[in-house]
DNA sequence: CGCTCAATGGAAAACGCTTTCCAAAGATCG
DNA sequence: CGATCTTTGGAAAGCGTTTTCCATTGAGCG
């Protein structure tokens, strides 16, 4: 029994090997508790079965649900996945993309908004044009902006929907709690937002729009903002259901009832931040289809080659915490 | 200049390099775009820089909160993590870890609830043997069951001591939300609430531990069981967060009032879930530290070579979901 | 019965690195 | 000024696989 015949066994070539043989050299590696060596593998034929990821942070809801969508396909692909968490910083972003260039990682699923630093986006364009020429494959949740596959969440579109339909409930007086400033994310929300409240006639003022970290407390900080510096609006557009959660956290320790006195709306619909009270008016995005759809655009290739871009649309979602009861 | 010296100089070698050459070895790097193989380079040095993350559900906050303390570490100690979220199969489990052998990764984190399946035990610990005799270390987060170096979450003390906290508040009927049944986690949760009852006086029949899945939904449907089956308690104990919050919802839409008609309490103290309304007495976890603390177990080997224990105690914090109101 | 061909085993080259070992060239020193 | 170190560069061996290429064997067939 030679090396040969036994990576044949157990390497799962092509090359058929006698009963006996294959046999004996299973019963060997049982054994002696041998398992292929896949860094080995990896190098002798060339590619490896890894799919890189990376989030801006996993341990929000919304990023561990694309995760978890992505994951799910990796898996029944026989993928094994190295993840990162990036704290929405680009350059480790970047440096990720080059670890798993170097780990000759045969795929690249990017989750999460990408910004509006002219420099970080070249530099990461030109790190996946390396990658992608070696035969990498990567696909990215967010914008189109990056010339590669990408599952496309219609934020602006969204935005504007859910705008038009709390006009259309009456809401008149707005205010909107935005990401930090360069994300493009956060951006596109208020953007949609705005056109969907200039289709209803209504101005939205720079004023209005204050914005914070994407995060529960940056939306309790940034809903402190609004309530000490205006004349309390009607209805507050937090641009994810995160930050609308801490906006409910402050305006129901500032003693402000929601919907009552004040409607708040989030975007994305959590599933973990489903039975927050009042239920959130939200616009629904499909986050684990999205990851399952983002990881076999990244599996499979293109048959023309052909940039894939898939819009997600989102839908509308008027629940309690935006009603109209007296006021 | 020779290949020797390019790696020397791109590899981080202890050797020397001269100014000039290592200049010129750069700058043909860059110019060529070139990086260095890393599956090559582990298979030259004989060890990598991957650490294998397991995970029951990466979607779940308890976990990817966990999960996120360890990737940070990681991160500060340059490994790139590989993460793999089994939906509780303990298969799967073990096969992952059979991946991470075969890819000669340094450190293992197994993240989750052990369960009662002896054979499954025994085989996990069988592969983590292998696996440690060829040099690499792994930590568990959950039981002591697998002779590795574990953080321990103080399961049963922490449920001992909110059953307390409850019944000194004056509640007397109780009702539990167990988890799935092989679950340790959930058992032992259950066990120790049983003790705390017991040591205030109280009896918890088995009538009154009701099992379902992990979950949101498994908390909801649990509730329901409890809610038809039994003369309303005045108190319901979910074994986690995330199955309290689904009871939350069950008792919401039949009508009962929280804490007005029943109590409720949870375990965990889940971060995303601080705002859930009313505010859920339970018992708190510092997740992320927990992630923490596994990582650097799983970086740093111990200085004997002792298994090392880090139990973490759960601090009860009683809010309002258990509150006595008038009743 | 000799020939061709399919099936299967093994030797050896290749994959892309690291590292040991040797060599050459200065530097140091008595 | 010659001998001995100390640097630093390069050749080549080695890491653990896969895979190509050849060799052997036996079956099938006219």
């Amino acid at each position: 029994m030679s090396l040969a015949t036994a990576s044949r066994v157990l390497g799962g070539s092509t090359r058929v090997v006698g009963d006996e043989l294959r046999d004996a050299v299973h019963k060997a590696a049982a054994e002696l508790g041998y398992s292929a060596n896949l860094q080995a593998r990896a190098v002798a034929r060339g590619t490896s079965d890894t799919m890189g990821v990376v989030v801006h942070d996993i341990a929000d809801p919304y990023f561990s649900t694309i995760a978890a969508g992505v994951m799910d396909v990796a898996y029944t692909g026989k993928m094994v996945v190295s993840l990162t968490s990036t704290s929405a910083d680009t350059d480790r972003e970047l440096a990720f993309v080059a670890v798993m260039r170097a780990q000759r990682a045969r795929a690249l699923v990017l989750i999460g908004s990408r910004t509006d630093n002219a420099r970080a986006t070249d530099e990461l364009r030109a790190e996946l044009r390396i990658f992608t020429r070696s035969g990498g494959r990567v696909v990215c949740v967010g914008q189109d902006v990056l010339g590669v596959d990408t599952v496309r969440p219609q934020n602006a579109e969204g935005a504007r929907d859910l705008a038009k339909a709390l006009a259309g409930q009456g809401h008149r007086d707005f205010v909107v709690l935005a990401g930090p400033p360069g994300l493009r994310t956060a951006n596109d929300r208020v953007a949609g937002f705005r056109v969907g409240l200039a289709d209803s006639g209504i101005e939205l003022p720079d004023s209005a729009v204050i914005s914070g970290p994407f995060t529960r407390d940056g939306g309790y900080e940034a809903a402190g903002i609004a309530l000490a510096s205006r004349t309390t609006p009607t209805c507050v557009f937090a641009v994810n259901d995160v930050m609308a959660v801490g906006a409910l956290a402050c305006l129901r320790a500032s003693g402000v009832a929601v919907p009552d006195d004040v409607a708040v709306a989030g975007f994305d619909d959590i599933p973990t931040l489903q039975d927050v009270t009042p239920p959130l008016s939200t616009v629904a995005l499909p986050l684990f289809r999205m990851g399952e759809m983002a990881a076999r655009l990244a599996l499979r290739p293109a048959d023309d080659d052909q940039q894939r871009v898939v819009p997600i649309s989102g839908q509308v979602l008027l629940r309690q915490s935006s009603a109209i009861t007296r006021r």
